[in-house]
Formats: C-alpha cells, structure tokens, sequence
DNA sequence: TGGCGAATTTTTATCCATAAAAAACAACTT
DNA sequence: AAGTTGTTTTTTATGGATAAAAATTCGCCA
C-alpha cells in the first residue's frame, strides 16, 4: 500500500546518472551508489534488479554491450511523487486558485475523495499545515480555513523584520575571520551573475533569495527563526506559483536590493544594514500586499 | 473505534450540573444542555438515555422522586481523557522523565506499544508536537529527539524577549479608553489576591501568569506571536510539573515581579515597562535554566 | 578487519473499516 | 414561525492490515 515513489525516483536518478557517465562501466558498489542516492541499500537493489531486467545493465553489473537508454525507460514525473506533496499542491491549489474565502469549513473526507487520497493523507497534512496559521482545528469536527487575508501578511511580515533586522545585525556584527564573510562574497557574485543574464534567468532569483536569507540567519542560529523562515518560503512559493505578474521587473528591483543589503553587510555598517534591509523587506511587503488585492482575477482586470 | 470520552465528560459534567442544582427540575431542553455543555445534540441524547437507564432522571424528564448522585456513577478520570490528550502525557512523561538523550531515535511503533495506541496516533502527534523545535523527522524513517538542552532554552528566550518587549511597548502606548486597561487593573488585583494568600495558594500562580502574558498581548494581535506562546505554555506547564523545586518562593517572586511590570504598565512608562519586562523575563529564564542543569536527578543531590 | 552481497527483520507510509460524534433533515407542538 | 424531539446522513477519530523502504544480521572474501 506504501507507494513504491522512492524506488521510481531512485531508478530515474540512475538512468540520468548512466546516461550522463557519471556512473561507469564496473558498477560502483551498493553503498556507494546507497550514498549517491541518498536511498537504503534495499532499494538500490530493487533498482539493480531492474536495469538487469530491462537489459540496460548485464546481470555481471557491466554496462558493456548493452543497450542504450531511452526516453520511456524513465517512469512518468507523477509516479515518483511521494503521497505528502501530492496532497501539499494539491491542497495549495484548491487554496490559492479556487478562491476559497476566509472562513469556509474544511472536510476531510471531501478533499480525501477530491484529491484520490485516504483521509489519513489529508489530515496529517492538515495537522503539519496548521503551523502556517492559515487553519483552526475545532475538535471532533473540521478545519476552518481562516484565509490568505491582508491581515495575515501583515502578521507575518511584522515578524519577518523583527527577525530579519535581528540576524543582519547579528551577521554585520562577526569577527572577520568568520566563514560566512567568503559565503556572502560567493552569494553576491551569483547577485551579479544573475543580474547580467537577467533577461532569460530571472526565475532563478527565488532560490538565490532564500539562500540570501538563510545565510544571514546562519550567523546566529535560533531553531524558531528558521521555522519562521520555512513558512515565508513556503508561502512564496505557492504564491508566486500562481501570480507571475511582472515577475521579472519585481526579481529584477529585488536582486538591486539584496545588492545594497549584502554591501551593507560586507561594510559591517550597522546603520547601513539597517536601511538596506528595512527596504527591502518593505518593498517585498508591498508587492505581496499589491498581489493579495488582486489574486483569483485571472482575467487580467484592475 | 473512536472512544466515547466525548459522552463520558459530558455525562460526568452534567451529574456535577445536576449535583450543584445549575440543572434544575423540569430539564432544560436539549437544545439549551448542548449550549451549555458545547457537545452535540447526539452527545446530549445519549448522556440523557443513560440517566434515565441510571434511574438519575425519570422517563419525563424530571428529577423528582429520584435518587441522590453517587461517587459511583461517574465515569473514572482516565476514560475521559482523548487519545490525543493521553498520548500527550504518556509522550512527555518519556521525554522529561525517562531521560531521554538528545539524538534519541524515536519508533513509532514501539512507542504505539508502549502507550497503548494505534500508530496513527503516535504519528499525528508527533507531527503536531513538531512545532516545538525538539524532533525532526527523517523521511521514510524515524523522528529523531533533538533534546530539551541548554541552547533550546536559550533559543526559545531569544524570541521570548522580543516578543514581550514588543507587545508591551505596544500595550503601554494604547489609548485610555482601551478596555484592557480595565482588565490589566482587575489582573492587577487577582494579582495581590494571590500574593495575600501565597502561602497555600501558589499553586494558582501558573494560570495567572499566562493571563497576564496573553493579556499583554492583547493589545496587538499577532497570530505568529500567538503560536510562539503556545510553545512557552506548553513547556513550561510540563515543565515545572516534574521539577517543584522552590515552587513556592519561585511563584512568589514572579508574582512580585508581574506586580512591578503591571504598575509601569499602568503609568504608561515605557523606559519603566522595558525594565520591568526584562528583570522578569530574565529571573524566569534563570529559573528555567537553573533546573535544566538538575532535571533528571531524582534523587536531591547537587 | 572491513567492505561486499544475500537474506531477514523491523519500521514507515498508506489505505481501509467502523464506532462515536456532529450535522442535517423531518415531523410535531404550541 | 420558532423551538422541540425523533431519525438519518456525514464526518471525524481510531485501530488495524499490508506493501515499500529501511535497518539489521550473516556469511564471505581480499
């Protein structure tokens, strides 16, 4: 009844690692390909056992006079989806893209048979998903949904500069011998790499940013402001998912902020640092406020 | 399956209702016992059918000519208590008392075993209890027991202070007409209530200091801070229950600190209720740090 | 002795069944 | 019509079964 997601993954991770050389001629052994998946032995020896089977590896564990790979020997993109994350977009999109207003009642069994999942999926999901303080639990009956609302942003970013001030402080105030410093200049050049390609690469400023954010906090780490900080990348990226407006210009003024922000840093000038970070994190905020006012029209009015 | 310790509450509730003559003689509707008891109507029938089975209440509804309430007919402690509710005891009892290492496994199903319960239950839980910072979980294997050490504290009152700091700065520039100035005065008084009666009363401490700190935050609603003090009471209410160490002299100091923030909240002062928040936040943090060093032994040494 | 592959045991992920509780519906009374 | 009680339908809470994956154990050999 467990989904056989891990092994499917696993599978096509070593098809793409034998079509790309990475892995030779004399298979490694199964604890080194055990660490290169990153799965347990158990399953790569399923895996084993079936490239000998569709005769892309010979039983002796050589490659040599077999045959080459082809697009249909990879199991289809859905099949290796583990059930939570399933569960996770879909949920996200019956948030975000119906547009379910504040206050409506959650039923477990609905969504079970929407989503072709048992209840058990939903509601742990439910349960990890209530973190995000987006859902109430009224006990022996639903979830109440309390909606993606301007209030919650709000919260949520008084927050976020609270902690984000806090770390970049933190971080300006480190002694010069700190591994972080070579961390931020690496960080800062992949700011400039990407803002020389910006044209065709400005999808990529989502990872860079929270790379950015993390390596501030890792300066002073506190396990609740990383928590914190898991449900802003999360709820951006669901949010930005599904509101691409302008995407490049926004990605575009955020990579000139984080510029400032890191230089600030680098000068370990505390005031600067304070400036920088306070405008972008208040620039981010109005371009969250501006999409929440005109998310679910689709039609391109307002 | 499900347990009835819905019914068994509301049954023992409605016996105490009964006993204290708040349930008068012609019964009130169902209707009226549901609001009062905040079950569902189906909960409410089936408590009336096993008075009338008990011969607590007569076919018509009406207490008269019956017998007196016995010890005996209410349902033992124990099965009321939701599986949630009892996992939770059962779970905390092996952290705090059974000490538990940092870097523990956790088995969900040993632990199923263990505490009696279904895996799902042991699950859910753990899912929910992860909000707290102290597991994390591995996928498609265990949760892994990070501890209840020296740096969680330290990191829990990192943000413990700037939450307080902030929501009583906020509190303290609230207009006069604000109603919580009202209610901060009637806290004020339960406060001295308790400090005149500490001796044998000290016990109440714990209640009145999470009123107070919601109180505080009150004035400027943030559901994130809201969650974050969810934390604190949750620890600090298992907490303490295993280590009563200086009990009474901790409470008695609190409460005189709580009585000189709530003072420099009432005049208004913000230097006054910066000084006084963190002198009492600093204390609180002493003695959690204090008996973090000690916990697990038993036996009185050091 | 430490790494390897084979076989076995344990644990997690997932679905499903069912009792309890809630919610919805219906009929009745005043 | 609004409030009652009786009945039926839905939904949640909880245990249990089972396939997949992980972990462990066991010879084997360089």
């Amino acid at each position: 009844m467990k989904t056989d997601t891990v092994f499917k993954k696993a599978f096509n991770r070593t098809l793409d690692f034998i079509a790309q050389g990475e892995i030779e001629d004399p298979l490694p052994s199964e604890n080194e390909l055990r660490r290169r998946l990153g799965v347990s032995r158990t399953t790569i020896r399923k895996v084993l056992k079936e490239l000998v089977c569709r005769d892309i590896v010979s039983t002796a564990r050589s490659r040599a006079e077999e045959r080459q790979i082809r697009p249909t020997d990879y199991f289809p993109d859905v099949e290796t989806m583990s059930r939570n994350l399933h569960v996770e977009q879909q949920f996200m999109e019956w948030m975000l893209r119906g547009d379910t207003k504040p206050g409506t009642l959650i039923n477990e069994l609905d969504l079970a048979r929407q989503f072709g999942v048992a209840t058990s999926g939903i509601r742990e999901f439910l349960i990890r998903f209530s973190r995000f303080g987006l859902l109430e639990k009224r006990p022996n009956s639903g979830w109440i949904f309390e909606g993606f609302t301007e209030d919650f942003a709000l919260e949520l970013f008084e927050i976020r500069v609270m902690f984000e001030l806090r770390s970049a402080r933190l971080f300006a105030r480190q002694p010069d011998q700190s591994p972080l410093w070579a961390k931020l200049e690496a960080l800062k050049r992949a700011h400039l790499d990407l803002l020389s390609e910006i044209e065709h690469r400005f999808h990529d400023f989502s990872s860079l940013d929270n790379r950015f954010h993390r390596l501030v906090n890792e300066a002073s780490p506190n396990r609740f402001i990383n928590d914190f900080y898991d449900i802003i990348t999360f709820i951006f990226h669901y949010h930005y998912q599904w509101n691409k407006r302008d995407e490049k210009q926004r990605n575009h003024a955020a990579l000139i902020e984080h510029l400032a922000y890191i230089d600030a840093l680098l000068s370990h000038d505390p005031i600067g640092v304070e400036l920088a970070a306070t405008a972008h994190l208040s620039s981010a905020k109005e371009t969250l406020m501006r999409s929440l006012v005109t998310m679910g029209r689709t039609d391109g009015s307002a």
